[in-house]
This record gives C-alpha cells, structure tokens and sequence, in this order.
DNA sequence: ACTTGTATTCTTGTATGCAAGTTGAGCTTA
DNA sequence: TAAGCTCAACTTGCATACAAGAATACAAGT
C-alpha cells in the first residue's frame, strides 16, 4: 500500500516562508505566534520551526519570551531613523572619495543598471523585491570600485531592521518611478563630480521613505510601532 | 538515598561559555568542535548546545556546515578593516556635529570616566574586559548626547566580529596605557573643538590596533585568518 | 462583590532516538 | 606497491516525549 506523503519542508524553508510573510506584513507587527502553531502549519515537527524562530529572532524579526510566547517584533522608528542617518553618512564618505574619477567602464554599468531600473518601473505590475534588487546593485557597484565591498555587505545586513518600513512605504505610497528619478539624478551628480550636490542628494535619496509617510506612522500605521 | 546531582548547564550559559573560550583564544579560529563533544563536556543533551551554535553562528563566531561539522571561523581581516573603517567616519561625523559645544555636565562625566580609565590601567594587573568596558562608556556618552543611541548600539553589535582581533592584539602587544593617552588627547580635542585635529586623532585610534599587530598578522598569526 | 486557590491548558526548554550524509581507515585486488 | 572498494564511525537534521513556567477560567470561601 502506497500513501500519500507530503515531504515536509526544512529549517532553511520554514524560515523564508516565516521572514516573507513578515516582511508582507502578513504575520502583523506585535503578532503572537507559536511554535506549535507553525509545525502544524507546515507539517513539520517543532525542531525545525524553533530553528527557524532564533534565527528570526537574532534579526530582531521576532521575540521569543521563554515559557510565554513569541511575537513578531513592533518597528521601532528611533532605531529606523537612526540605521536611515548610518547609511546616508558612510554612502556620502565613499561616494565623495571616488566621485568625478570614475571610468568609463564602471559609468557604464551603472548606465546599464539604470536602463533596467527604467524597464521594470515602466511595467504595469511592479514586483517591489525585483526592483530593490537592481536598486541595490546599483550602489553596489559604487562600493566595489570604492573598495568597500565588505562594508556594503553589513549595511545590507542592516537594511532587514528596516525592510517592513520600506514595505509600509510601497503599501501606502508605492511609487517606484520616484526612486528611478532619483538614482538618476545620483549618477548625474557622480559622473560630473559634483561634490557638494551628492551630501543634498543623498540626504534627499534615503531619508524619502521617513518623508514620504510623515504622520501616517503616528496615525493608521502606529500599533505598528513601538509607543514611546 | 540521596545522589549528588550537577545541575546542567541552560542554552545561554552554554553560549556565553563557549563565546569566552572563542575569544579567548581557547578555542582557536579553524578549529573543529561538534555538539555532542560540548554536550559531554557541560553534561547536557545536543539540544541547549544546538541553540548556543545557532546564535554563534548568526554572530559569525562559528560556521556549520550540515552532516560535517562546525567550525570557529577564521578572521576575515577585509572585514576588520573596513568594520573600523566604518567606525571611523561614523564617529569621527557624530563628534563633529557636537564638538566644541558640549556643555560642562556632559564633560564631566567624560573626566570621569577618564579617571577610571587611569585607574584600571596603573593597576598591576589589567583585565581587558574591564577596561574595555569602560573605554566603551567614553564613546557612549559622546553618541547619547549627540542623540544618537541607537547608532551606537549598531556599532557595538559589531564589533563582535573583531573582538577576537583586539584580544590578539592585547596578548600580543598589550599597552592599555597607550590607549588610556590617546582618550586624554581626544577628550581636549573635544573640549576645544579642534575639529581639523578631530579627524587625525580618529583614525589614529581606531586604527591603533593594526597598526601595531603590523606584519605579525602574516607570520606568527598568520592561521588565524582567512587565506586570500 | 471580592478575593483566593486550584486545575487546566497554553507556552518554550530539554533529552533522546533515529535518519541521512560525509569522512577516513583498512581490506581487497590488480 | 598502488588503486579502489567496503564499512564503521563520525557529523548534523528531524521527530517525539516529557519537564517546567505562565496565564486564564472557574469555583469555593469570605
């Protein structure tokens, strides 16, 4: 007799499929979940999903309260503000120490990075994570001529405590056309050499988020946040 | 009858014992350890001892490698350069925003502190958590009154992936008085906003170490990093 | 009505047995 | 001697049973 059997999912999927639905904001800010709750979900045993959970939790996605319980982590807008003023200060510094000598060869990946940004903006559907992956490549690509190939890589490990906001942003705002202009006028100022113009744009560039929900994270947005 | 009975260890106190062993050396970068050998040695089940690996992992302080084993990571000195790299635009930016106009009550608690680095370091004897923690506490109060608590919270969150460096430093080098001077120097640079000067003396000292480790990183310590 | 104790039912933490993959020693064979 | 195969002894991943703390509903007593 053969049965039907469902091959149960590892720890390494359990863990996506928890961190995109977090991301979603499907499994809400502040949420209570269980172990249990999830095995069962997934057909799987609760090893793996505890796996996953200190995982997440070691991302600050979720906290595990011993013998309690576990919830999905409230956003917390100091710590957003301050990751937003990290980014924009150590982009600024090396971008400044390469701007106006850059050669044609690096120009042109970005001219390059820029057509596609431009193709996938101009879609009717726009998948949000396809577009972010070109948008980080593009600076990327200015922290490898500059040399700083690792230090790219810890601000991008950085950019998951802040993921869910950016996710707010599209939900309530979502347009993607400005963040192409944007870049756009970032290669722009580095091709030309413009020194004084980058730290103004740059500010412009990443605090958009903050600027363009404004009072929604006090109003519709704010059990999302953690209350001070 | 009554047995004697050992209490075993719980994940955390297995985590922090096999943290400090990390970086003290003790368990040497490259080394192969396994879950059952530290579940013998601390007399637990595989499980707590999983839990401790899996934030040691996320920590990057070992690697595991499924059905193989895990390791304790070799230093990555690209990382360590550009993580104190990092470091010092950060804060050389923070102190500029704040040098020359930091009010007596904010100053004297910088004196402070200086005077309990001078303490630790004439003592004959010098624990190097000790002092370290108190060389921490200099820059914090910087970054709180600059607003920026959280900043500095990150950056502490990475040091981690150095701590290792700075120890081999210590052992290998060890003059915490160098260290206590160069906070003096920096404590008046602050004082009377010399901010020209501000950004020499930053990367002097977050530099310090590598620069007096020098050649040895690819001699006497040389297995201790990853090969490139 | 209020307090208090209790029992049930949640939660996560731990111990243990088994599954599956990797490594390396030692035998076999040419 | 040297190459190749087999097998035993490891490794981590997963399933499951039990332990222990926390919260809640509820009944008994004041």
């Amino acid at each position: 007799m053969t049965s039907v059997h469902f091959k149960g999912m590892n720890s390494d999927e359990i863990y996506s499929a928890l961190k995109e639905d977090i991301l979603n904001l499907k499994l809400a800010p502040g949420q209570l979940i269980s172990e249990n709750e999830i095995a069962n979900k997934y057909n799987v045993s609760r090893t793996p999903v505890k796996t996953a959970f200190l995982r997440l939790s070691s991302e600050k996605f979720i906290e595990i309260v011993p013998q309690k319980g576990t919830y999905v982590t409230l956003l917390d807008l100091d710590l957003i503000k301050e990751i937003i003023y990290m980014r924009t200060v150590l982009e600024t510094t090396v971008l400044k120490g390469i701007i106006g000598k850059i050669p044609t060869e690096v120009l042109d990946r970005l001219v390059l990075n820029l057509k596609m940004q431009e193709e996938i903006v101009s879609k009717p559907i726009i998948e949000p994570s396809e577009f972010y992956k070109i948008d980080s490549q593009f600076h990327a690509i200015c922290f490898e001529y500059a040399n700083k190939t690792k230090l790219w890589e810890i601000i991008q490990e950085f950019q998951v405590y802040y993921t869910r906001f950016r996710m707010l942003d599209i939900v309530a705002v979502g347009r993607f056309d400005r963040l192409y202009e944007e870049h756009c006028q970032l290669f722009e100022i580095i091709e030309s050499g413009d020194s004084a113009g980058l730290e103004e744009m740059m500010n412009l560039h990443l605090h958009g988020n903050l600027n363009r929900l404004g009072d929604r994270i006090y109003n519709e947005l704010g059990d999302y946040f953690i209350k001070k």
